[in-house]
DNA sequence: TTCAATATGTAAGTTAAGATTATAGATATG
DNA sequence: CATATCTATAATCTTAACTTACATATTGAA
């Protein structure tokens, strides 16, 4: 479509009102501007179309053969406009909140507090996604994400939601009797890694271990691992944020915390993507940070 | 419809020329603007939606399933617009140059001439209304009128084509032997006046004739009237512009010039409204206005 | 008939939407 | 791996669109 022969669609709509009411002044009030802004628009269509649109006619207007073949083509043209954007907006206010997370997030934090967020807005959609592979939230839709990471994704709006306190845990039968204080005290014992998360074995190195000179068992995911420390197999290493749960219970006890490096758990949003929803979604969120981010209850 | 929740129409056309293109820049070259103008549009309406309609793919960009959803929609109302402007277009340029003109001056000035033009331009459909009403040139969607009168019609735009140069006229045989230099040498013959027009009788009247005195022939119009004179029945009353055929080929005789009241026959068209095809039967027009136009030729 | 209410018409001035400019960063292609 | 071609976005500018203000026209009721 050539649009440079197509006056303004402004004009264009201003005229569709006008013909429709036949009367200036009710478009005007439609459109939510002056009567003076209406009559501008037809007259310079009027001059583009070097042909009489409406007349006036007594208190008011009428099209001319001209005027009502235009303004049925706009009426439909623009009433077409109109459904499918109320269609992409009553879509956008039934689709649920879509939240990325990793898996060890949702099993870990997410899910023991959901329940509250149900319970207390129970017309608030929510579709967890957990996914290990690092998604764009912006091209997969995504309404927000919450990443482990230092912040630092530009072009996000991006907030420390819980710091992730790396620690050391075991069941308490496998280290009855012992006194530890850090991971030394814990090489003797078989420690369970998974294979898939490489940000761990760094973490665990950075403290001066020699993975190789442990006895490691590797699992084939962190679900596996933390599953086979509570049953007493060895020693686990996690974000302490995500095994709240399970050091209540007392099916793992905290041996010895990992050095931080400023890491944790970030609520991840678009800048300017927001809705009713969202909003209600992350003030809840926000809700259930640490009160002190470095205090971990 | 409600159209302040409908975001703007120009935000929607830039994104619609987007996802088409799939293509910013292409986008921007359709509508012949920049590309940062697309882009600003197109995070406008994600805004509004609050939601991705494009996503970045490589070098161009992508539709996200909204995006897509939205474009056909949009697609579809903006080819309707665009479809319906065109027929007008269309229209507007293969309708012929609609002429109002009263029945006198299409017989006796329009007639004579219109072959030439029809010669110089085969191309231009002309339309040539006679009617005795005045016309409203807005109303009844005429491009152009020639009026008889004094100029003054507000709104419209006038130009004086001819001057009327009212005038009395016999067939010589009824007037052999006769010296006329006035009304006065002719109240003797019989008058022939028309029963419509009565800006005549008015025009008589003003020369200090009683119309009471004379034997006067009524005639139902004023072509019957200029037909019984050149039938030698008796003196007509008739603007000189108008019998100037009649006056070459000796049909008639003029005998006197009735005192003129600043009136004429007027060129009259709607401002601002225009076309080529009108643009040039106007040109050809003015052409024919007498080269002083207080001399006949 | 006159008055009040409600229209349209248009010139002049203001505002904000829309466009450009400029700069940076990404990604194909030879 | 350089070059051409994209997108992204902030800052600035331009002008289409709008408002204000006043004039004129129509309608209906006092």
């Amino acid at each position: 479509m050539n649009w440079s022969t197509i006056p303004s669609l402004a004009a264009l709509r201003a005229f569709e009102a006008a013909a429709r009411h036949q009367n200036l002044s009710a478009a005007a009030r439609e459109l939510n501007v002056t009567h003076a802004a209406i009559a501008q628009h037809v007259r310079a269509l009027e001059q583009e179309f070097g042909e009489s649109l409406l007349v006036r006619e007594g208190r008011g207007v009428a099209p001319t053969d001209a005027g009502r073949q235009l303004a049925a083509g706009l009426a439909e043209g623009f009433g077409q406009i109109g459904e499918v954007v109320a269609e992409l907006r009553q879509r956008g206010a039934e689709r649920p909140v879509t939240i990325s997370v990793t898996p060890g997030f949702a099993a870990g934090w997410l899910m023991p507090r959901i329940g509250a967020f149900w319970a207390a807005h129970p017309d608030v959609q929510i579709s967890i996604s957990p996914a290990t592979t690092v998604i764009d939230l912006r091209r997969d839709g995504f309404d927000v994400a919450v990443r482990y990471g230092d912040g630092n994704w530009p072009g996000l709006s991006v907030e420390l939601l819980t710091r992730a306190d790396y620690t050391a845990l075991a069941h308490p039968d496998l280290i009855a009797g012992r006194r530890v204080t850090c991971l030394d005290d814990l090489l003797d014992l078989p420690w369970l890694l998974d294979t898939q998360v490489m940000e761990r074995r760094r973490t665990i190195e950075r403290e001066g271990v020699d993975l190789d000179q442990v006895k490691v068992t590797m699992l084939n995911t962190n679900e596996l691992a933390l599953s086979a420390a509570v049953s007493g197999l060895g020693v686990t290493f996690q974000p302490r944020s995500l095994v709240e749960r399970e050091l209540k219970s007392g099916q793992l006890v905290a041996l010895c915390a990992l050095q931080e490096q400023g890491v944790g758990y970030h609520i991840v949003t678009v800048p300017g993507r927001t809705s009713a929803q969202l909003d209600t979604f992350l003030k809840w969120l926000r809700a259930q940070k640490p009160q002190s981010v470095s205090a971990s209850e």
